[in-house]
DNA sequence: TTTATGACTTACCACTTGGTAAGTTGTCAA
DNA sequence: TTGACAACTTACCAAGTGGTAAGTCATAAA
């Protein structure tokens, strides 16, 4: 019975939406496999464990991630467009697949990291690649690295924090404050830290 | 035996501690009481139930932040001094208080909110009330409110953000970079939205 | 001195949790 | 046709969950 290669993706996809709203814990397998109507021995029989599983819903995040600076990489656009690029794609896809964002946002928040291994640190090669391209272009500026990270960390946190926020926010202001706001935020962003602009 | 009131408060506090590391559902009752040594139903005789004291942790993260901007309601500074006097107390509050700044984030994160109630909205008037400085700092720009609003969100975020990323941060690039990158955080908050400096 | 009350404890309880063990059944390669 | 294997299921289970019930014991008010 091959059938169901599918019903493994289709797990993953439902741990990563579960796990994103409601975090590791706040999840049984059980939650996970029957909304697929299946036991969860049968998700136990693809995964082995809880952990497992929450390992590659991590992973997708991690791949996501990657592949949009991957995307970037041997383009012949300008530094400064490469970096504008990166970021729009990155708030993209914070904003369409707000599952990733609240899982970034609930990794962060676990000090003591359920999957210590590798697949954790896939925001480190992203962070260095985004600092190093914001110090060449902002050449008269010169900016230190710890300056330049600092700056690459409030974009990011703020895009983060904004993706992760939109329930709240559409209870407390309404969908139309929201979408006004949404619309907007992009580009003040990238207005308010684009002081070397030529 | 009225020895402990102690007991109550102190429960608050070892329950914000852990609610704030390991989220609603990954803490017990039972975790909570016997960090203190006593027995949960113990706890239960102060609280009711597991929702109850959560609540009670809530309603103190709720009262600190809404001092803050009550400390500055009256206070005769100039408007831009008393924005960036507040941002700068939310800094502070967010950075020493590190739990609280986790608590935000994790109810952020709920939108199936386990306690509709009340006391969530603490953070409305705060926002309201920073939009409004804003506008009124920003003459040249006139800010609509959406864009005022959007302002005060990324800084917000950014400093959120930061401030649950302390663990992460020094793991992945040590404590020597972490602590630069606190140096230069808010003041450099400051510098990218302080557009209409005079 | 009684009575009430607050701060607990011990004893339970029903339910849920992640996980194991041992099948069953359909498909496909030898 | 057989035998392996993948994809399940039913049957369990020990440990933990939040919560109730009924007591114990010290203090303080009547």
């Amino acid at each position: 019975m091959k059938k169901d290669t599918n019903t493994k993706t289709a797990l993953i996809e439902v741990a990563h939406k579960l796990f994103a709203d409601r975090g590791y814990d706040g999840v049984s397998i059980a939650d996970i496999a029957g909304e697929l109507g299946i036991t969860k021995q049968a998700l136990l029989h693809h995964f082995g464990n809880k952990e497992k599983l929450y390992g590659k819903v991590l992973e997708g995040v991690s791949d996501r991630f990657g592949e949009i600076i991957q995307a970037h990489e041997g383009k012949g656009d300008t530094k400064r467009e490469q970096f504008f690029s990166i970021l729009h794609d990155l708030y993209e896809q914070m904003n369409t697949q707000k599952h990733d964002a609240r899982l970034i946002m609930r990794e962060l928040l676990e000090n003591q990291p359920r999957i210590e291994s590798k697949q954790k640190w896939y925001l480190r090669p992203f962070l260095e690649k985004l600092t190093e391209l914001i110090r060449e272009i902002t050449v008269k500026e010169q900016l230190s690295s710890a300056e330049a990270f600092t700056r690459i960390y409030q974009i990011l946190g703020a895009m983060n924090y904004f993706a992760i926020s939109d329930p709240t926010l559409k209870k407390m202001f309404g969908k139309q404050t929201y979408n006004d706001v949404e619309q907007l935020f992009f580009n003040q962003l990238k207005q308010m830290y684009a002081l070397d602009e030529q």
